[in-house]
DNA sequence: CGAGCCGTTGATGCAAATCAACCCCTGTGG
DNA sequence: CCACAGGGGTTGATTTGCATCAACGGCTCG
């Protein structure tokens, strides 16, 4: 928290460092928060934006944690993205688009509202900051791709594990490496992200728990085995190595509390 | 766009009309075949591009049918997008980049390839290009949206329904409105994209069959009943309205063989 | 210190997987 | 044009993973 270089990227920050005069990930952020054309604030479980109505806006999410889910006919939810800081949410970029999901606050936050006619600017002005929007869209889709791989045929263990690992993954591409991550998310928030229920949710992550792989309760995140989460998590191709390699990583920086 | 929400589709022609002097999407097809570095023809089951291989380069397929999926540990793999003729496929606009999914052919293809450099000064030399490209991204997000709503507590008639009727919808998107559509997709695909059992498939689509709602057999797509099919799909939001409204434009075009 | 949400656990039911055997189309080569 | 081979489709018996529902227990925050 103190010693660790704080970074406003969403994502990897190697990902984004300044080769060949491309923009930056931070840069983008700043391009985008200078053009913005109102800043909202929100409190828990409000609505950043909705399900079928309009919206040709980018919100960026300034501050806080918040989810982007479809709202079922039922009145379930099936959770899309967790989203924290920097993270960029509502990006059509068409003019008078709907909303293809809604997005929802999971505790207090700050949002960017940078409005269709300043982003065509912005990309028309600066191509550099373009190409980095289409990488984050490229790789939003794929993460969704990632979501549906998740879902085919993978037992529920893998499918929790997979998304703790994600979130540990995020957190410590952003530089966090605590023993112990908050995250506000409850058990049924897990469920609507995996598509099982909270009942299973429970059991599964008891028997993770039991097993001395991950921890998950009351808000808490905390690895055990990092090792072990990636074989639960079923990744055994050859995206196995890179995933221990950058685990690897993380393991040697400070404050980050996985045993050996 | 017009609002169509969840399953509009892939490559709608008219989604693509120029308006306010942007690209319309056959100009993006026009630029993209004119940069192209080289012409591959493939036949059927070849691999166009593979899961964790170097891949900077844009291909587009120019004719034929192809799908885009992830390999699984066992041997399986889970089918992310059918893709046919004017369908981009493995975009990653960073440089170095690793595919982060597999294309195969199903048909004998044509498939023109764009290095990362040319498509670097495209998007640098003609911004209306890259935003309909950015575009194309959030729209291929979207779809995967889709693919995740309905692998989550979504039964396995209602994710059948959905598959054939995002392929009915997009062969009508490009005018194609015959009797009986011809696809190359076995029940092994169908089974793959919706992340069921070839058995269990096999057995869904008996019974949509029976209920004379729509047959999918050697490869042939015939819809019965196309009001049924959205019905079967479980859409009974708002977005239902609009999908009807598309449907029964389609009714109204010559060779559509629906019954009222 | 109490209320209420969150997490935990167990009993029961069902949807879909699995496996195996068979049948039917379709496109091949004679 | 027919025969044959093989892939694709069909069907049934059995198993299983997860949903569902209900009741209880323990955090945490006001």
């Amino acid at each position: 928290m103190t010693a660790a270089p704080t970074h406003d990227d969403k994502l990897c920050p190697e990902e984004w460092h300044d080769t060949s005069g491309r923009a930056t990930w931070t840069r983008v952020v700043q391009a985008l928060e200078r053009s913005k054309s109102s800043l909202r604030k929100l409190r828990p479980g409000e609505d950043i934006l909705t399900f079928g109505t309009p919206c040709d806006a980018i919100h960026l999410l300034v501050s806080g944690w918040a989810y982007v889910f479809r709202p079922l006919e039922d009145g379930q939810q099936v959770i899309l993205q967790f989203a924290d800081r920097g993270t960029i949410i509502g990006f059509h970029p068409e003019p008078n688009a709907t909303a293809q999901y809604s997005a929802r606050t999971l505790s207090n936050s700050t949002i960017a509202v940078v409005s269709y006619d300043h982003f065509e600017l912005l990309f028309k002005e600066a191509p550099d900051v373009a190409i980095r929007l289409a990488a984050l869209l490229s790789r939003d889709r794929n993460l969704a791709f990632d979501s549906v791989t998740s879902f085919s045929r993978i037992s529920a263990r893998q499918r929790v594990a997979r998304l703790l690992l994600q979130l540990t993954l995020h957190a410590s591409a952003q530089g966090a490496y605590p023993k112990e991550l908050s995250i506000p998310l409850t058990q049924e928030h897990i469920a609507d992200a995996t598509g099982l229920s909270t009942g299973h949710v429970n059991r599964t992550l008891g028997e993770l728990r039991r097993n001395g792989i991950v921890e998950f309760q009351y808000r808490k995140l905390r690895i055990l085995n990092l090792g072990d989460l990636i074989t639960a998590a079923g990744i055994d191709g050859p995206s196995a190595k890179t995933l221990r390699d950058v685990a690897a990583q993380a393991a040697s920086r400070p404050h980050w509390g996985v045993s050996p």
